[in-house]
DNA sequence: GATGAATGAGTGTTCATTCAT
DNA sequence: AATGAATGAACACTCATTCAT
């Protein structure tokens, strides 16, 4: 499990696990492993490199470059340049947030307690990992892969809003918060997660002088701010 | 209504005479007009197609199509499609943005008021209009043209933070608000508005079956949460 | 009109009269005359290099340099490879093809010479001329283009066996002929016409030891033995 | 049946030895006796593959799968496709012409009933069998196998007009036969042969609606009219 | 100034061939 | 001997850009 205490502020974090090689089981042949590990390696420079040039302007020779091997054997793995576009969406982004939210189902303290520990659970997770870059890539290329970004929509983004409005019905259901329209207070949470993402991976790299932007920090305080509102004397 | 005043605080901005709103001063000969309202008609089609399609799948040829004239006519006015598009966002970026929170200077009631009635404005002069897509297209772009996206947070996401942050500084110099964070606050605020010309041009038109976002809606209960908080008897 | 006295036995004729390039009538600008001009100038280096080479065998940039253009001037008039050689055939066959047999409709002499001078006609015409040559690719390449074929065998061989059939009935009305099966007849000539287009670009190329086939004396042979037969004392 | 004595005046002539249709005679360890049949299978397969599809657009890993061996056991056999391609029609257009014709040293009756049953004969065992496929293939890549073009003349094309020339011949000799230019008159079956095999292999399987081409039929009928002719008062 | 024919560098994809296992 | 993962040369096709008219 991947705990990290600080906040992590820096850009260009590629913290990848490399989720296809374990550590070693039976010894298999040189090449017998490679073709196992194959299309993680490439669909991990893939992730990479779209997330840092973009799709299109990535070529897929770089790709296969990139995981060390040449340009026959990407195709070899993946039918075309769209396809991989789509294992990488399919391998990293589901996969990765289907991690989210299993440790809620029984979470004891209060409710805002809950939401907070899960959106830190959630940037440390996901936010902060090139997950959070494909995002950005999803919403950039939805004009070429509207499939994409429908999937994207289905597979990632309700099953966070589910998770997220259990937590303020829950709230709700304890007397905690107020009976306000669950639908729209998740939204008012989701928009800060993928403006957090979409903003770390656009304005921010281009904006060094202006490099105070902490997402984590950003996160919290809008939380923040949303439990307790701005006015002085609360409306009744 | 294009007024420059305040604001501005480009850097290298090469072409920022927006040759497409201004009132067409005296009468010139046909050719004449043709002629200086050439960049500005290309500016404009090209707008509408990268909004539409995105920048590298738009086809130079099309953006001079839609513009009545040819491709060749279209390097006549700019060195390049990068350039074009340099051109585009510089132009557009600025005179919308312009447009907005002149009124809000001498606002004579309550803030929440004031705020609301901001966020309205901007959602129906810049939000909701081509504006809107090009946002989504600097964000997107951003790694091709960083400097586009440095331009856009200087002469456009400042402004409209400083802006934002007079309006929540004023709530507070009144005793309306909590002496709260000013400018993670405003952050929030920032953070639906990006998210809404983000959703609205990439996810939105992929899911239809999910059409039900409406945008100014959202932006209201934003505020409205963000005014009130969710807790049922907010922190002291 | 193209008239020849001794029968031309070598190979590698590439007479086609360029049916693109008139006398130069109106002064039209360079850029224009070659726009026009292009269309078949590309036909007739793709006829020369299928022919040459087969379909496949050739690159569409050697098409393009053979005409005197580049690469991409190619896909500027024709949508693809294929469709290259589709317009190929289109142009050079049917159109070569509708040539023949016009002034047979008043012939007056005995059907036996209207016959050789039909063959004659058709050899120096048709056979004789890359069309020849094309005859053979449709052929090759009918497993990969089928539409190709089936349109070679409606538009090109029915229209000959028509003829053919023609001439043969007008011999059997006349009474000169026997009352012979007319279309088995037809195709007994119809196979030699192939066979000689055939052999012409295939086997005769490889074995120059044996370069003694000639064409027109061998229709013509062919043809004096299916009119006389083979027996001595032909059965009643 | 394989008699190997006459007719084969070949040239460079690498792979005689036809795996493929010996009857297997001494029995053989499993694996030995599989080593020696890989060749012969993967002809088999080449054989069938490109007559089917052709030679460029069968895929050398079709080959082999067809074959059932991988793609490496292949170029285990054979230095190139081009190489198997040799050794494919090599083999083949051997071992199929040659149980053509040897009952016909000595046959007793008439000359055409001789020539009928010959092309009978021919038609069954060669024309109507892959062997016939193959004469297309050869004549379709003879651009780029022009030794294999030649060779198919000198071993193939050569025996067989020798063979009707001697039954030509004999017809004459005996009185049945006017005395005609002999190689000539070969020709005109040699033509009919070599379209009925050109034609099955081509336009037919493009056109069903006109599926009504019967080989047989027509050569016969060839036949008929050659030994006959058209005149219905036959030359003096 | 305007045109649009022409260019050619660039890229996704295929497939015969190699070679480590 | 057999495999099949890997290679990389080859090629069709695109499109931003140029320039003769």
């Amino acid at each position: 499990m991947v705990r990290r205490t600080a906040y992590i502020t820096n850009q260009s974090v590629i913290n990848m696990s490399d989720a296809t090689l374990s550590p070693e089981p039976p010894p298999v042949a040189r090449r017998e492993r490679r073709k196992e590990a194959r299309p993680g390696e490439l669909i991990q420079a893939a992730l990479e490199l779209f997330v840092e040039k973009g799709f299109s302007a990535t070529r897929s020779e770089e790709v296969a470059a990139r995981a060390g091997v040449s340009k026959g054997t990407l195709f070899l793995y993946f039918q075309s340049k769209e396809d991989l576009f789509r294992d990488v969406i399919r391998t990293r982004l589901v996969d990765h947030f289907l991690a989210w939210g299993q440790e809620f189902e029984d979470f004891q303290g209060p409710t805002e307690e809950m939401l907070r520990s899960g959106l830190q659970a959630w940037w440390e997770r996901i936010g902060n990992t090139p997950a959070g870059g494909l995002t950005k890539l999803v919403l950039s290329e939805s004009h070429n892969f509207p499939e994409i970004a429908a999937y994207y929509q289905v597979s990632v983004v309700q099953p966070g809003r589910d998770l997220l409005g259990r937590i303020l019905q829950r709230g709700i259901d304890r007397g905690e918060f107020r009976p306000i329209d669950v639908p729209q207070a998740v939204m008012s949470i989701v928009s800060a997660m993928v403006f957090v993402m979409t903003w770390r991976h656009s304005i921010v790299p281009c904006t060094p002088q202006d490099a105070s932007f902490d997402p984590l920090a950003f996160l919290m305080t809008h939380v923040d701010l949303l439990l307790h509102g701005l006015l002085s004397s609360p409306s009744a």
